[in-house]
DNA sequence: TCATTAAATTGTT
DNA sequence: AACAATTTAATGA
């Protein structure tokens, strides 16, 4: 996974559907938007690549354009824990970026992704210029605030299919990741590693979770068909029953 | 556009 | 972890 070139030497401009995508966009007035604009770079992030590491220096506002990072911190033991994952349509490292402080966690991309990243300079414009773009993060930080309290519960849980039920809504949030929608581009083995299961036991509760009717298990991704069934469901005991042996 | 083949992903033990 | 089955992506006629 080393490449020769940095992730900063392959950035480039973000194509006009691009600029689209980004949810917060439309919120800034034209003269704000243009700045905005004018200042976003885009690169790619090859599977396994880190986007920002632990204790560099804020310099960006990073926002996912396509593919599928991991947000986690690394310990000096060698553990790692997942605080969560980033599908499509996220936007992450503004409370680094309001202190001007240094990253505090690793972001890894699981598959080849990408990446816009707003620089620090054009973030604090416009906090201190636009409306819009106030509302934006401080709606953000709110649910985000929530994800956190929920990730805490989700971790002393022991029902993996609860588990693997509430990291997903958490994927599905339609205010954090907008992109999303409906169908999530994710494999077993990528939330695997994101839950920290195997992806065996990953694939035993996909089943079990669309036998409740909460989710529809496509070929490399899922469907949410229940949305609060996820965030709220028990789905104790609905195992799959091991092959007779007569 | 279709058939063939390789690669990725899933389902099962 | 290994394996078979299935789905998608890539290739070229």
């Amino acid at each position: 996974m080393s490449s020769s070139t940095s992730l900063y030497q392959r950035r480039r401009n973000a194509t006009p559907e691009e600029i689209e995508a980004i949810p917060w966009i439309h919120l800034l007035q034209p003269h704000e938007r243009e700045r905005a604009v004018a200042a976003i770079l885009v690169t790619e992030a090859c599977a396994g690549e880190y986007v920002s590491a632990i204790g560099k220096p804020a310099s960006y506002w990073f926002g996912l354009i396509d593919g599928l990072l991991k947000m986690s911190a690394d310990h000096a033991d060698g553990s790692s824990m997942t605080f969560t994952g980033v599908p499509p349509g996220g936007w992450f490292g503004e409370g680094t970026c309001i202190k001007r402080e240094t990253y505090r966690y690793n972001i890894q991309a699981l598959r080849k992704s990408v990446i816009a990243g707003v620089p620090l300079e054009t973030f604090q414009w416009l906090l201190d210029h636009s409306l819009g773009f106030n509302r934006f993060i401080m709606n953000q930080l709110n649910e985000r605030l929530g994800q956190f309290i929920a990730a805490r519960e989700i971790d002393r849980m022991s029902n993996p299919d609860v588990r693997v039920a509430r990291s997903l809504s958490a994927l599905f949030n339609p205010v954090l990741y907008p992109a999303v929608g409906s169908v999530l581009r994710i494999t077993q083995q990528e939330l695997a590693y994101l839950v920290g299961l195997s992806r065996q036991r990953v694939n035993e509760a996909l089943a079990t979770l669309e036998a409740h009717g909460a989710i529809q298990v496509e070929y490399g991704g899922l469907r949410v068909m229940d949305l609060h069934e996820l965030r709220e469901g028990h789905f104790i005991s609905a195992r799959r029953q091991p092959t007779q042996t007569a």
